[in-house]
RNA sequence: GCCGGAGUGGCGGAACUGGUAGACGCGCUGGAUUCAAAAUCCAGUGGGCGAAAGCUUGUGAGGGUUCGAGUCCCUCCUCCGGUACCA
């Protein structure tokens, strides 16, 4: 009798049977340790992806397995609500973003509890929802008040066709990341959070990830933060220049400061204009800076052309050894590093060199190298940037340079003309977004009273829902009169709002901290809860936010916890343990037409000869990449499920690579899995009776023939093999794998109904092997399970154990080699000697056969693996 | 340019701290079952030589260390990421 393998009606089974036990909710006070399972939540884009499944597919598989474990874990799930993609929605179908995207959360919520994901739905949160923004702009204030969260005009990246600020990762080569269309430099007044305060700290504390986050990962941030050591230099001007007599400059090679031949300031530099003014070069400087200043700001660079550079007619002087040096404006010098004024050394920077040589300016050798020969200036062809021996530096001279950058340093710190200081590239993060689907900012604008933060008891600032969303973009909340139009908190006048609204990375910043009591109404979290459950053990998610999430996550977490919304007994990092899966990608289908043009297709469009249904070409096979719509080559999750059922489609993202890689999505693989589990079905439910009637345990005092004896061999090992697979290596594709093994081994091994010391090890292999696979494939191991008669859910049983002793082999096959190469093997006693393995290794034919005629001058054996015997 | 990472069968991938390369799966080939097909099951499957035993070659290329190298060291090539005038 066979009964079918029916995923479909099982699977709605056992979901429902967890949700009936709230078998996945986690409760706050439980003797178990806890373990906090956490995946990036999503942005509710209305359908589920294959990134998504093999996400939040893995995620189920660390917390079903550390549930398993004994630990009390707790899984939420949320919604990073709110984005672009809404108020997209709203301009182009009319729809409300608040209902789209409530729409989208219900319909992806479904999906998820379609695919047996073990969420606790009771801590669920949407970032949109006013119960979860009020905190964050509670959170806001706080920092308002404290000083770390100012206002300042900035230059930012403005895009014209969607009349908003973007962030840097939002720019590519100077074009919006969403349409491709170019991006200009604009000055807004906009919100900031003062990261740089953190800089230091959020650098040294990588140190302690190392090992638990990717090394990957660790160093973008270190590279992200920048720190670098050096001296800031006070040049003198005089005469002042708008009232300042200093240009202070941040140079990493103060040891070279003799060998400064000129100055180059950044087109944005307040004093760039200034110091021109009322020379003969002012006309050329006004238009050089107002070009330079048009022009993107990544190109710019790039043709360090003879355009890219202008003498303002003014000098400064150098505090060392009051030489006059010319100042120029040069548009590879960068207003957000150092001071935007760079100090040239021809001599000893290539990139001044260049500069110099075109200009025909001077070049003066400070550094020798160590060898002893001596530069010339009229000779170089290039900057001589090594470490040597000062010369041509008046008291200096003479000494090694890296000595002499602190002695110099020293130096000008006494005549107050320069100190030692570090510096970082690390910016203030700029929160503000010209957004309608975004958390307001929490401030009224007051003619009498300036900048007033909204008053705690009046939070939330709720965004308004009527109204008008507009293709040609801009502010929705600034069209907004009854948004807009309020009273000053503090003198009751009449005042404006603030239009802007928040980033939505600051959400993404704190949710980790959200679920840990999501409903808590009396700040943004519980500081009783959050030290229960913080930090995440695990964190999982995809690379792309390396540096962006990962670095304001760790920013706010530190943040809040200074603003006091928790305990300092709370770690400092919110993220324990850090996994980033790789892509899912699939191969890609397509023509080209006359013109070499590329037009992408689906399979389905392709027809039985290899031709486009559309287009007539051949279809030609490109590599594999992101799954994604422009390329045609997704492949709907639903689809896949409607097909195969959840556990194949987990299974075989599980199984196909290890998770840090990419996947690469075969239709045939999935197949595959199924089959397996469909060999798993058949086994136990065929074998059910016999393995439901066999002794729960194997007599331990009974002899076991070789073939009984294998078999408990195998299951020993393979749950050996699992465990350490799996833990902490989260290498679930070999897990698998074994698994597999397994089952073949278990197929192969048939006792006689009458062998009650073989069906008892049957049964303690099928036992075993639903065990091991329940975290990766849980609805089927759930059914048999139930069908062997098990008690409760095998989603609670412990993870099983192991015996050594029986794990390891009687016999080991030992490889035998002649001058290290194979020659054959032998069986030895698992406790077999050295001496032994020799003897048996030389007696093998094969190596009589090579080692006729020569003479033995060493064996060589490891215990347990080899023996190489060395004769000539 | 600079900084990382990776190159293993037809394919995805195994191989712990140097010790039988290719586990497991896909694909392919042959067979069983079937009126036939699908499904399922069994066997084989890196290349070359051989009837077989076996020999030989083989982890991007070249060199090195070692009794022994996919694994360690040096040089180079290719691909993939990150970053880009950072003073």
């Amino acid at each position: 009798m066979k009964t079918p393998y029916d995923p479909h009606a099982l699977e709605t089974k056992w979901q429902s049977r967890w949700d009936d036990a709230r078998l996945f909710e986690a409760p706050d006070s439980d003797p178990r340790p806890k373990f906090y399972m956490l995946e990036m939540f999503p942005y509710p884009s209305g359908r589920l992806h294959m990134g998504h499944v093999r996400n939040y597919s893995i995620g189920d598989v660390v917390a079903r397995i550390k549930k398993k474990q004994g630990y009390n874990v707790m899984h939420p799930f949320g919604w990073d609500a709110f984005g672009l993609p809404a108020e997209n929605a709203a301009i182009e179908r009319g729809v409300h973003p608040a209902e789209w995207t409530y729409q989208n959360i219900r319909e992806m919520r479904g999906q998820l509890k379609r695919l047996g994901l073990g969420y606790d739905w009771t801590r669920e949160i949407a970032t949109c929802h006013p119960e979860y923004y009020r905190w964050e702009q509670l959170i806001f204030i706080r920092a308002l008040e404290k000083g770390l969260v100012y206002r300042r005009k900035a230059l930012v990246n403005w895009s014209e066709k969607m009349q908003t600020v973007l962030a840097n990762e939002q720019v590519i080569d100077g074009l919006d990341y969403r349409y491709g269309l170019p991006v200009v430099q604009k000055e807004l007044t906009q919100w900031f959070f003062k990261t740089t305060d953190y800089a230091e700290e959020l650098l040294s504390a990588i140190d302690d990830l190392e090992g638990h986050w990717p090394e990957r990962v660790l160093l973008e941030q270190r590279a992200r933060i920048g720190k670098s050591h050096g001296t800031l230099v006070n040049f003198q001007l005089t005469p002042p220049v708008d009232g300042q007599s200093v240009l202070p400059v941040f140079t990493t090679r103060p040891d070279t400061l003799y060998g400064v031949t000129f100055m180059s300031l950044a087109p944005e530099h307040p004093m760039a204009l200034k110091l021109a003014q009322g020379t003969p070069h002012e006309a050329a400087v006004n238009a050089f800076v107002q070009k330079a200043l048009q022009e993107d700001k990544h190109k710019r660079g790039t043709d360090a052309g003879s355009q890219g550079d202008i003498f303002t007619g003014r000098t400064c002087i150098n505090p060392i050894n009051g030489a006059e040096v010319p100042i120029y404006i040069a548009s590879y010098v960068l207003m957000d590093y150092g001071t935007g004024a760079v100090m040239a050394v021809p001599a000893h920077d290539q990139r001044d060199f260049d500069f110099a040589r075109r200009f025909d300016l001077p070049v003066q050798v400070v550094i020798n190298p160590p060898n002893g020969t001596a530069l010339a200036p009229a000779t170089m062809t290039e900057a001589y940037a090594d470490d040597g021996v000062l010369v041509n530096s008046g008291p200096f001279t003479g000494l090694p340079n890296r000595e002499a950058m602190t002695r110099i340093t020293e130096h000008l710190a006494q005549n107050n003309h320069g100190a030692q200081t570090i510096h970082y590239r690390l910016r203030d993060w700029c929160v503000s977004r010209q957004r309608y689907w975004g958390a307001p900012i929490p401030v009224v604008y007051c003619d009498r009273c300036d900048v007033v933060p909204v008053p705690e008891s009046q939070l939330p600032v709720t965004l308004p829902e009527d109204v008008d969303f507009r293709s040609e973009g801009g502010s929705p909340l600034a069209r907004c009169a009854s948004f807009v139009t309020t009273t000053c908190p503090q003198c009751g006048g009449p005042a404006r709002r603030e239009t802007d609204t928040f980033d939505t990375f600051v959400e993404s910043s704190w949710y980790q901290l959200r679920y840990a009591s999501p409903r808590c109404d009396t700040g943004p979290v519980d500081p009783a809860q959050v030290q229960q459950w913080l930090p995440v053990d695990q964190y999982i998610g995809g690379i792309e936010h390396a540096v962006g999430h990962l670095m304001y996550s760790r920013f706010y977490h530190r943040l809040m916890q200074d603003l006091g919304f928790f305990g300092p007994e709370v770690p400092r990092e919110p993220f324990q343990r850090l996994l980033t899966q790789g892509m899912v990608c699939k191969e890609t289908l397509f023509t080209r037409d006359a013109n070499g043009h590329i037009q992408w297709h689906t399979p389905e469009q392709v027809d039985e000869d290899g031709n486009s249904r559309q287009n007539g070409q051949p279809v030609e096979t490109g590599r594999a990449e992101k799954m994604s719509k422009s390329k045609h080559n997704g492949v709907d999750p639903e689809e896949i499920i409607n097909r195969y059922g959840v556990d194949s489609a987990r299974l075989f993202v599980l199984f196909a690579s290890p998770p840090e890689n990419d996947l690469l999505w075969k239709d045939e693989g999935v197949e595959g899995v199924h089959r397996f589990l469909g060999r798993v079905w058949h086994f136990v439910t065929q074998q059910r009776d016999a393995i439901a009637g066999a002794p729960h345990t194997v007599d331990a005092a009974a002899p076991l023939d070789d073939a009984q004896k294998e078999m408990r061999r195998a299951i020993h090992r393979t749950i050996e093999q699992v465990s350490t697979d799996v833990d902490g290596r989260f290498h679930f594709n070999t897990a698998i794998a074994r698994c597999m093994e397994l089952t073949n081994a278990l197929t192969r091994f048939r006792p006689d109904q009458s062998d009650a010391l073989g069906l008892a090890i049957q049964r303690e292999g099928a036992i075993a092997l639903l065990q091991l696979l329940s975290p990766f494939a849980p609805h089927i191991c759930e059914e048999l399970w139930e069908h062997l008669g098990q008690p409760g859910f095998i989603a609670e049983a412990p993870w099983p154990s192991f015996d050594p002793a029986l794990a390891k082999a009687d016999t080991l096959t030992i490889a035998v080699q002649v001058m290290g190469k194979m020659r054959g093997t032998v069986e030895a006693p698992a406790d077999c000697d050295t001496e032994a393995m020799k003897d048996l290794a030389l007696a093998h034919p094969n190596v009589q056969k090579h080692i006729a005629g020569k003479s033995i001058q060493r064996v060589i054996a490891v215990p347990g693996k080899l023996v190489n015997i060395i004769a000539r």
